[in-house]
DNA sequence: TCTGGGGTCCTAGGGCGA
DNA sequence: TCTGTCGCCCTAGGACCC
């Protein structure tokens, strides 16, 4: 059996833990720069407010509703997060941590257990310790565990937000409850194929052949269908080093310049090179992109990427840097108002397991002199020792007009209560 | 004026050597 | 020497997830 342990409306809950008074009203947590919806609690749902809403389109609409609107704060969300797994890793032997809020259990051998109150109790503990409400749904297979967690969601007072899915009776009734474009897996392009073809829920998809759904979903589609079978496909998966680092960003105004690039790349590869120390890797590709904004029709466009591969693997954030830069010089092009840029490593190995070259290789003094800033980094926080390229005056600033503190994180952000 | 960011996996198709 | 075939590797692009 397996648990699929999901918190409800994630970053809008950990924004309330520290506003009990914002309990029953409409919230709703806004991407990088305040740009789009990224959360929206229950109420802010039955407002119509769709996910990836532009916040800009629906304002109107937020004042009118009273909506109280935050900028995503991922301090708080990461750390309540990893309080909620802590609590779970105590439940069962194996824990999937499938994103910042949701967490696959396996509960093999648990047979003799009852599982619905295993689920509320577990609910129970997560509530009270932290205050984030969570859903859970228990089944054979990952994939119906997905479906029992949906309908523990939706009928809060029916399952105490708890659901097992442990007869085939009730796999089949789930399965015709669910349409097909919720099902996990099957996103809008596969549903508008399976529903052209006369597929409305996830009954009709298992009802496909498997020759149709391998030739039209790939392998995926076919792993899917047997889940939902009931037989069992997808395993609990371990951590593994991520094979893929990026971090780009939108701007808050449009760039014109090489030197204003120049300033955003070495700072988003300096934040690769930081996170790949992290996990202990090195990368042997660095890619650059710049875009123009899209959603600007009326001005000329311009979306250009360069890979470069690297001599030598490396972590350096000065390397790294130098590589990124090479990279930009070759795709900007003059006369563009560039929008948005990032910087994205590729094809990581163990940092120690480094294959070095004949004739050129990282320098050797940059492995300590990252270890030194890491770790003044770590003690004091907030990336104070950068590149001098980076941007040191702090010109550049996301739009985050609606931050909450960092109330679990930061001493001087911690919550204060007032006694009369 | 204002529309996010960070990932994974799979497949098709081309290049290339055996 | 030429041609066909197979398998491997690589890349780009598409689809999905949160």
């Amino acid at each position: 059996m397996f648990a699929l342990v999901d918190c409800n409306n994630f970053y809008a809950s950990c924004e309330r833990v520290f506003r009990p008074d914002l309990n029953g009203k409409p919230v709703v947590v806004l991407s990088n720069n305040d740009g789009c919806v990224i959360a929206r609690s229950n109420e802010a749902k039955k407002l119509n407010i769709p996910m990836g809403a532009p916040a800009f389109q629906y304002q109107k609409l937020f004042d009118e509703n009273g909506v109280y609107t935050f900028s995503s704060n991922f301090a708080l969300y990461g750390d309540m997060s990893s309080r909620v797994m802590s609590i779970l890793s105590t439940y069962a032997p194996q824990v999937e941590i499938y994103s910042i809020d949701e967490a696959f259990l396996c509960f093999d051998g648990f047979e003799l257990f009852d599982l619905e109150e295993t689920g509320k109790s577990i609910r129970k503990k997560i509530l009270k310790f932290t205050g984030i409400p969570v859903s859970i749904g228990f089944a054979e297979t990952k994939a119906l565990s997905k479906i029992a967690n949906r309908i523990a969601k939706k009928f809060p007072e029916r399952t105490n937000s708890v659901y097992v899915i442990d007869s085939d009776e009730k796999r089949k009734k789930a399965l015709k409850w669910l349409s097909i474009e919720e099902v996990w897996g099957v996103g809008r392009q596969h549903s508008k194929r399976l529903k052209d073809n006369g597929v409305r829920n996830a009954w009709d998809f298992v009802q496909m052949s498997d020759n149709w759904i391998k030739r039209n979903m790939s392998i995926v589609g076919l792993r899917l269908k047997k889940e939902l079978e009931g037989e069992r496909i997808l395993e609990i998966e371990s951590v593994q080093n991520k094979k893929s680092i990026a971090t780009t960003r939108s701007f808050d105004e449009m760039y014109t310049t090489l030197d204003q690039l120049k300033e955003r790349i070495v700072t988003f590869a300096s934040s690769c090179a930081e996170k790949l120390r992290d996990q202990k890797t090195c990368c042997n590709t660095v890619m650059v992109f710049i875009h123009t904004n899209y959603f600007r029709e009326d001005l000329p466009q311009c979306n250009r990427n360069a890979v470069i591969k690297l001599p030598y693997p490396t972590n350096s954030s000065i390397e790294i840097a130098k590589f990124a830069i090479d990279g930009l010089q070759k795709v900007f092009v003059d006369g563009y108002k560039y929008k948005k840029a990032g910087v994205i490593v590729m094809d990581i190995t163990p940092e120690n397991s480094c294959q070095l070259n004949i004739f050129e290789n990282s320098n050797p003094k940059h492995k300590s002199l990252m270890t030194t800033i890491d770790k003044i980094n770590k003690e004091i926080g907030n990336r104070k020792v950068m590149l001098a390229a980076e941007d040191p005056g702090r010109k550049w600033k996301m739009k985050q007009e609606h931050l909450s503190p960092r109330y679990t994180t930061k001493l001087d952000e911690i919550i204060t209560i007032k006694t009369e």
